[in-house]
DNA sequence: AACAAGACCTGCATGC
DNA sequence: TGCATGCAGGTCTTGT
């Protein structure tokens, strides 16, 4: 499911409906996800008050006052479920955790591709997980210079590039090509070969994409929901993601002639752009 | 070092 | 109807 403005979405609800609770009791119903849950998640959980609930990259974490982050990843499925029934979860709700307040939230995820553990806040830095991810794209870090510097010595195309979190964070199979859109550059190009012009557009182009992509909720496609059930509704928004053969939306350019938006396959991904509008 | 390909899973749409 | 195939918002590991 999840790019940054998901994950930001899940953890902005999951903040209003659970900071301040104090959890009660956690339910766990399979051994683990990508990775194997901490042996200990439930016991470390249980009897804590939530501090505070944030976004780094595309990871969610939860402050409890013992000291302990509550560290996880939505992979391609994942969901929080504010809705959820401790008498009668869903297939594929495998933890459940309530609150003294009468909360009950459960983590979705069919594909199993997520992750959940805990890490010692001050701990986080080092974590594996954490290690290593380049800037957060919409803080001041991310600057043109920046970017110039983590692609200088890269050869491979533009887009997959842009999806590699030591590069820049967030960033997934959607809003790579719809930046790129917005940019004007072709995903073909390889990524060391923009000039600095171009890298500067791409920067702002993928701050303005991802700050349109919050403040409507995310793209839901299949999984996506915030936490309390609304839909996300960016993706009605997509220029190319998705639109082959469909007409590109900007350069009004003949159909028939040019067969519209383009799908390619690149790094395993599916990659949409405008072949007119994107060089 | 950087890149491509495969692996991990389930569910859904499509075509026969 | 059933079955096979391909595809899906992400990362991690392996091999070149």
């Amino acid at each position: 499911m999840p790019e940054l403005p998901e994950v930001e979405t899940v953890c902005r609800g999951l903040s209003r409906a659970l900071v301040g609770h104090r959890i009660a009791w956690v339910e766990v119903r399979r051994a683990g996800l990508r990775q194997p849950f901490p042996a200990d998640l439930a016991e470390v959980l249980s009897g804590q008050r939530i501090e505070r609930i944030w976004r780094r990259a595309k990871y969610y974490h939860w402050l409890l006052e013992n000291g302990q982050v509550l560290l996880g990843h939505l992979g391609m499925s994942g969901s929080f479920d504010l809705s959820a029934d401790r008498l009668a979860p869903r297939r594929h709700d495998h933890v459940l955790i309530g609150t003294e307040e009468g909360a009950c939230v459960a983590y979705h995820d069919p594909r199993r591709f997520g992750v959940m553990t805990l890490c010692a806040f001050d701990a986080l830095a080092q974590h594996p997980l954490l290690a290593g991810l380049g800037p957060e794209p919409l803080s001041e870090d991310f600057t043109a210079e920046v970017f110039a510097q983590a692609v200088a010595r890269r050869s491979a195309p533009i887009k997959p590039v842009l999806m590699d979190a030591s590069v820049v964070v967030g960033i997934g199979n959607i809003y790579a090509s719809e930046a790129l859109f917005r940019a004007e550059i072709s995903p073909l190009r390889p990524a060391n070969s923009l000039t600095t012009e171009e890298l500067a557009r791409l920067v702002a182009c993928i701050q303005q994409t991802l700050a349109e992509a919050i403040v409507a909720g995310g793209s839901t496609l299949r999984d996506h929901r915030q936490v309390d059930g609304t839909l996300g509704y960016f993706q009605h928004r997509f220029a190319v993601y998705d639109r082959a053969g469909e007409p590109c939306p900007n350069c009004h350019c003949d159909l028939a002639r040019t067969g519209g938006i383009k799908r390619l396959t690149q790094a395993g991904r599916s990659t949409f752009y405008c072949a007119e509008r994107q060089r």
